[in-house]
DNA sequence: GTAGAAAAGTGCAACGACTCTACTTAGCGA
DNA sequence: TCGCTAAGTAGAGTCGTTGCACTTTTCTAC
């Protein structure tokens, strides 16, 4: 995984990839998204702005590098199961256990708050989860027998995939993945006051 | 309301906005929406592209005309509801009096068409909803006595706002809103299997 | 009515994201 | 060593979008 094909050209094209993004990344915590152009990049890791789209399909995927096969992870832990255990409880452990991790890496505040304060990244990090809705509804869907349009399994696979926006800048992560899931679960109850002053 | 302030001014500015929406519309179901660019849509509307711009805030909007207060009618489902009314039947009665009538008229189907298979339509029209999150969930909130950025009543907010693009496409969209609602009373349920052949 | 403010619309230049095409370069496999 | 292929380049071009200076139309207040 970490090393697919070790050519010397493939090495070179990683490295390519890798400066890119570097650059980029730093561009954008300094100066913010919009005010970086992609030339801007370009010049910065030493490359023509063609090759940015070689190896990007745009500029916001610039600033989501590394997001490869949650997709597959997903399916994954919807599929290999233990046979005991319910698909809902499935993936909030599945969840619980990888989602929380994600931005647990240096920057990660600064990171947070450029892309919250982008509007563009912030759609665009919203569609990044809601387009695995498909597959994890059709997956859901095969586990029960069912059409693959099968409504309560698109919904399901749907707002299990919202759940990182509704967690996203929480303090306690974890808790409030353990809450949407039990909305999921037992259904929607109305919130309980906070303490008195 | 159709009527806003009857000056000569406005039902001029009211009449281009309507030929440059139409001309929008048109063109795109004739050709595709990548198909058509801003200068065609301004050339057949006879105005300047600078023109289109005043009107509409991009060109996904020309698609998307008429969608306006619909978030006042959130807000005020919620608040103005019947004393003895839950707010989740609140919404739920606000949303089956409401919803399903939208795309009721002339070439829905060829509209509707044009929306899935244009990608950045279809994004485009999901956050179209899920941007009142912030204020529905806020109302939703005050019911309460909570802080706004109470969990649970953001992902209420969050999950009902989800309702039109899950319930889109499908043969009774009544049924489906019910469904979902269902969902979030009662928690979700497996799906039982389809009569047998 | 008429003057002048206010707003709608125009034409044009510009910018940035992205694409295309033709070309060079570098690594690979025989 | 000889191509073949893939990576990269340069540059022109398209398109969405914005800004600016300007004209035209309509409204308002005298």
């Amino acid at each position: 995984m970490t090393v697919p094909s070790v050519s010397r050209r493939d090495r070179k094209k990683a490295a390519t990839r890798q400066a890119i993004a570097d650059a980029a990344l730093r561009l954008f915590l300094e100066r913010g998204y919009d005010q970086v152009s992609i030339r801007d990049i370009a010049d910065a890791a030493d490359v023509s702005t063609a090759t940015v789209f070689k190896h990007f399909s745009g500029k916001e995927a610039l600033v989501f590098d590394q997001d490869e096969d949650r997709e597959s992870q997903l399916i994954a832990a919807v599929r290999q199961r233990r046979s005991d255990q319910s698909i809902l409880d499935a993936l909030r452990q599945h969840v619980l256990d990888t989602w929380p991790s994600i931005e647990a890496h240096p920057q990660a505040a600064e990171f947070t708050n450029l892309v919250n304060s982008t509007p563009v990244l912030r759609a665009y990090s919203e569609r990044m989860w809601t387009r695995y809705t498909d597959s994890l509804s059709a997956v859901i869907a095969d586990e029960f027998g069912v059409g693959h349009d099968n409504l309560a399994c698109v919904a399901l696979a749907r707002f299990v995939l919202e759940i990182p926006v509704l967690a996203r800048g929480r303090q306690d992560r974890r808790a409030a993945i353990e809450a949407i899931f039990d909305i999921l679960t037992h259904g929607w109850e109305p919130p309980g006051k906070p303490p008195a002053p």
